[in-house]
RNA sequence: GGCGCUAUCGUCUAAUGGUUAGGACGGCACCCUUUCAAGGUGCAAACCCGGGUUCGACUCCCGGUAGCGUCACCA
């Protein structure tokens, strides 16, 4: 009955099909990665075409950085086109043609309008439709009244409309390439592919696409429309509440892993609500009844436990490896090694690593002392932790456990009061790791510099 | 405005006619604890509204409302 049961079974064949105008943000990095899983789940093959036919709109090096992109998200596609490519060995320009001769396309030599600009008027048939023109741009004759529908597969339901209300619309452009209309029918025919998934605003095309499909005696394939990702402030994601761009949101310390599997859980969810997907992961359950209807909003403190999660998965070496991007120049290496297991729990983004611990690393020149507690008991708890470190000789964690906690004790110090002037004094703030473990790596002279700075602090 | 899509905690969602409506993020409380986290335990928090259908509706149908999309020789 349906046209998914019709279809012969196949191999999936999928494809994104992005235009190179700027860097690929999250949403499409999201239909990227449901086309791929779509296909990968039963291994089919998952298809990249450049969908550069407005030459207007180009961004040089776009291409190429989509590319890069989509590679850091482990999205691999096995086949790749170029749409500019194709049109300049005529393929689109062939069927346009075609459906002229048959009389389901017409030359028009209008200026382009716009309608917006126009206020929506109703210009539903162009006037040059029945001038047989032999030169100009190629518009789609849209039936009057004819019924066009398809099911689709994301949103599980049969969609119609009535060809009264759509436009003749522009397929081939004056200047000979197509526009998206055709382009996409002719590619995803010639293609072969075998499911098309794409963002929601393609919905209103779709009976344009039909239409052209059935005019060129294409068999089509099966069609499936995703939710849009809105933003926290309704309307479409747009950039006022931080970076959509992928490669901003790196550059911000997120973990490619990680948004990626807070992405695929925007718009899809599986039977029993699991969380935590591998992209291979993804791709084993996927499947496209968990595509949600409603479009979903943007939630970045859900994005942030997500690379907290998969910071905290890392071991030292591969957190090393990604933290060093972020590292001030001339950091003591071995200190940021030190360090990072104290750190890893702290941090949901890579780029609070040099704030958090910045001061293990950084030399008592760039750390001024803060004191927050009563002058007199801090100069009390500086000066005796001053005394008991000074004759700590084997530096290392336990020597100095034992020493701050010996002057505890001796002195029926308040643990609490007694460790913050003690970081505040060695780190200038009081948000910080382990304290100890913090003044183990920093060492002895570093250490007691510092001590020393902020007994100065205080009595001035 | 026309056309179309959608509607469960603040957010992401599970449920496919009968559940105390479940989970996750966030929030709150407690535990742990030298700060902050992480971890553990617990709590609060939702079926858009109105009609039907049915013994029984979050689930099915209709209407309303709201949100979103779209109406170019851009994709």
């Amino acid at each position: 009955m349906t046209e998914q049961e019709n279809k012969k079974i196949g191999k999936i064949r999928t494809r994104f099909a992005p235009s190179p105008t700027g860097s690929l943000h999250i949403g499409g990095l999201r239909t990227a990665a449901y086309a791929l899983a779509l296909a990968k789940h039963s291994n089919g093959d998952f298809i990249l075409r450049i969908e550069d036919t407005d030459q207007k709109r180009l961004i040089k090096g776009a291409t190429e950085k989509l590319q890069e992109t989509l590679k850091t998200f482990g999205l691999f596609w096995d086949e790749y086109y170029v749409q500019s490519e194709r049109s300049k060995k005529g393929v689109y320009q062939k069927e346009a043609e075609r459906l002229v001769r048959d009389g389901h396309a017409f030359y028009c030599q209008c200026t382009p309008k716009n309608a917006k600009k126009q206020g929506y008027s109703e210009i539903l048939r162009d006037t040059c439709r029945d001038k047989n023109l032999n030169s100009g741009a190629i518009k789609l004759k849209i039936p009057d009244n004819e019924k066009v529908s398809y099911t689709d597969f994301v949103l599980e339901k049969e969609i119609n409309w009535d060809t009264s209300l759509v436009s003749d619309t522009t397929l081939l452009k004056s200047d000979g390439f197509p526009t998206y209309h055709l382009a996409v029918v002719v590619d995803d025919h010639y293609m072969n592919i075998s499911h098309v998934l794409r963002g929601h605003d393609w919905l209103p095309s779709t009976p344009i696409h039909l239409l052209v499909y059935k005019f060129l005696g294409f068999e089509r394939p099966i069609i499936g429309h995703l939710t849009d990702i809105l933003d926290p402030d309704g309307g479409k994601l747009s950039k006022r509440k931080g970076s959509v761009s992928c490669e901003a949101m790196i550059k911000e310390g997120y973990l490619p892993e990680a948004i990626l599997n807070f992405v695929i859980l925007l718009g899809w969810a599986p039977k029993d609500n699991r969380e935590i997907y591998t992209l291979n992961e993804f791709i084993e359950v996927f499947d496209s009844k968990g595509f949600q209807k409603s479009n979903p909003v943007f939630n970045r403190e859900k994005l942030d436990w997500f690379n907290g999660y998969y910071i905290r998965q890392k071991n030292d070496e591969e957190l090393l490896e990604l933290l060093k991007p972020f590292i001030p120049k001339g950091a003591n290496i071995d200190k940021v090694k030190a360090i990072i297991p104290y750190t890893k729990d702290r941090i949901k983004k890579l780029t609070e690593f040099p704030t958090l611990a910045g001061f293990v690393f950084s030399t008592s020149k760039e750390v001024e002392p803060e004191i927050v507690s009563d002058p007199n008991q801090y100069v009390t708890h500086i000066s005796n932790a001053t005394q008991s470190l000074e004759k700590v000789n084997n530096w290392n964690l336990a020597s100095v456990n034992e020493a701050l906690s010996g002057t505890i004790q001796e002195h029926s110090f308040k643990t609490g009061g007694f460790y913050m002037d003690l970081r505040t004094t060695i780190s200038g703030t009081t948000i910080t790791p382990p304290i100890n473990e913090s003044i183990e790596i920093i060492g002895r002279e570093e250490t007691l510099t510092r001590l020393k700075k902020g007994l100065e602090k205080a009595k001035k």
